[in-house]
DNA sequence: TAGGCCATCTGGTCCT
DNA sequence: AGGACCAGATGGCCTA
């Protein structure tokens, strides 16, 4: 169960991925080793790790290199000549444009994924050089779940307040949940104290429903 | 080795 | 026309 250890304990417990029923993990390789260099030699076209890098990207990535033409020629072949970026223009014409377009795209991808580590960066899970980067849909899908979470704790929030403008005392009980100071136990989605679940992982244990991101749920305890 | 995740290339479509 | 966005294809790396 390396996926889910790679998170704090109950990260997970809250989420889920119904739309398709998939099971994703966070298993990653380290992440670290990746990022995003600096441009390489092709100007703008960011350096990315040769270890991350297709054979055939590398080849075609290098504006310079020699062998650019016989890899588009044999992407294009393999994929048929479809619609070429304009037939009007001169074959160099068009691989100039074609690469431009790649490396537009690159960037856009690449600022796709800067958005991603700033997401990551504000969702709570355990950040630390031994746990896994969260993968992409795991971000998203914690993302959406705190926010919920979030949501909820303001609105638990704003009972609290109006309760004590009617001129109850914080020993009171707020409503028929108990809540502890500011309902925070309540809500927050990773507390420790949301540590008993069906899951052996726990990763259902806010939920109470089984995580379809976790390959132990609906495993006996 | 299979499966998961990812980066990149590419062609198509829509928008400005 | 050019840029942004999207989805499919491909291949590499990592882990169980």
């Amino acid at each position: 169960m390396a996926e889910l250890k790679s998170l704090s304990g109950d990260a997970y417990l809250a989420l889920s991925y119904t739309a398709t029923g998939h099971a994703y993990t966070a298993a990653r390789g380290p992440e670290t080793a990746r990022g995003f260099g600096a441009s390489g030699p092709g100007g703008d076209l960011p350096a990315a790790p040769a270890s991350r890098v297709p054979a055939a990207t590398v080849e075609s990535s290098g504006e310079q290199s020699g062998d650019e033409d016989d890899t588009f020629e044999r992407r294009r072949r393999r994929r048929g000549p479809g619609v070429s970026v304009d037939t009007r223009r001169r074959p160099r014409e068009q691989r100039s444009l074609r690469l431009s377009i790649n490396a537009r795209e690159r960037r856009r991808m690449h600022d796709l994924n800067d958005a991603l580590d700033g997401l990551r960066a504000v969702i709570p899970y355990a950040h630390s050089p031994s746990v896994r980067k969260l993968s992409k849909i795991a971000t998203l899908l914690l993302a959406k779940n705190y926010i919920l979470m979030q949501a909820q704790a303001l609105e638990e929030m704003r009972r609290l307040v109006a309760y004590l403008n009617q001129g109850h005392g914080l020993a009171a009980p707020v409503a028929a949940t108990p809540l502890t100071p500011f309902g925070q136990a309540a809500v927050y989605p990773f507390s420790a104290g949301a540590a008993l679940g069906p899951c052996p992982d726990k990763c259902a244990a806010f939920s109470g429903s089984p995580s379809a991101l976790c390959k132990h749920c609906g495993e006996k305890p």
